[in-house]
DNA sequence: AAAGCGGGGGC
DNA sequence: GCCCCAGCTTT
């Protein structure tokens, strides 16, 4: 038995899916896990361009393993969240070394690879294997929010409750229950939109819970509070990245922290992360002359002088 | 459960 | 300016 929304929504997919590179006919399993890497937190507009270039440098998860980090850095260029590409050529290694090179069948095999998480590996099992799955990403929360819940927007996190309504309207059989998870995530994307839905054009309109009752307002609206931007340390990692991928040579500590806006305290913190995450490698420390008598002098003053004279670079 | 993590385009 | 976007990882 489908539930009374699906058959509608599966409808409508069939005029209005977009033709996007990574569900061509000729797509390959690995070909949709990168593109579901690259779709996290990031709109379908940026990561197209990006995703045809980079799969037909990088075919394969052997291809991408035997590149180096540096490139890849660069390839993933203003993407965001770069500790995606990492996780990503992690992952390509993890297949390889595990899998031998073909991505795994299992929902449990996947989300043990690096950087795969319960929605990527629910994505990649549904379109890219063609199998039953539950599939809740941003758009089909707020499309059973409304449909179902009557709520303007999603709670702020992943309810119990949501993936309950969420895996219920999931049908049991293998093709349509794929179909029907890339045809509510579309629905969510074009059509139940987050700012302004268009109504007049869902397949569901009539059905639509929030909708029936006139719409209304998030309750939580005053409460959701968003991530400052401005002059915070991701802006600031995000610069010291850009440097770095533009650099076709080692750049010295003082160059880089002098490209990068912020405080001394914060530029300084910020390079120190990138660091711990394996986005920035130190090069080749410069040795300096011993300074002679005066070494004992202040052991901060001179831990800051030997960063100074520290190269740094994207990881090789 | 919450915080940290990028960047750009639409409104 | 603010908001949102096919989330994951760590604490």
């Amino acid at each position: 038995m489908l539930h009374p929304l699906v058959p509608p929504v599966l409808a409508w997919f069939d005029t209005a899916a977009r033709d996007l590179p990574w569900r061509a006919a000729d797509r390959t399993p690995w070909g949709v896990l990168v593109s579901e890497v690259m779709l996290q937190q990031t709109p379908v507009a940026r990561v197209e361009p990006l995703w045809r270039r980079w799969m037909m440098r990088w075919p394969t998860p052997a291809d991408l393993a035997e590149e180096s980090t540096a490139e890849v850095l660069r390839a993933w260029d203003r993407l965001g969240y770069p500790r995606r590409a990492l996780r990503l050529q992690e992952c390509a290694r993890a297949v390889v070394e595990r899998h031998d090179g073909e991505l795994p069948r299992t929902e449990a095999e996947l989300l043990a690879l690096p950087g795969v998480g319960t929605y990527t590996a629910a994505a990649v099992m549904a379109f890219a294997h063609g199998r039953r799955a539950v599939v809740v990403d941003t758009n089909v929360r707020r499309v059973l929010s409304r449909a179902i819940a009557g709520d303007a927007l999603p709670p702020p996190s992943l309810t119990r409750g949501e993936l309950r309504d969420a895996a219920t309207l999931v049908p049991d059989d293998d093709g349509t229950a794929s179909r029907w998870s890339a045809a509510v995530m579309e629905l969510g994307a074009l059509v139940c939109t987050a700012r302004s839905p268009r109504c007049d054009a869902c397949p569901v309109a009539e059905q639509c819970a929030w909708r029936r009752a006139g719409r209304p307002p998030d309750a939580l609206a005053p409460v959701r509070r968003r991530q400052a931007w401005h002059g915070t340390d991701r802006q600031v990692r995000g610069r010291i990245m850009a440097e770095l991928r533009a650099a076709d040579h080692p750049v010295p500590a003082e160059v880089l922290l002098a490209a990068v806006p912020g405080d001394e305290t914060q530029r300084r913190r910020c390079l120190a992360g990138l660091l711990a995450d394996g986005l920035v490698a130190a090069l080749e420390p410069l040795r300096r002359p011993s300074a002679g008598a005066a070494d004992a002098e202040d052991a901060d003053d001179d831990a800051a002088v030997r960063d100074d004279a520290v190269l740094y670079g994207l990881p090789r």
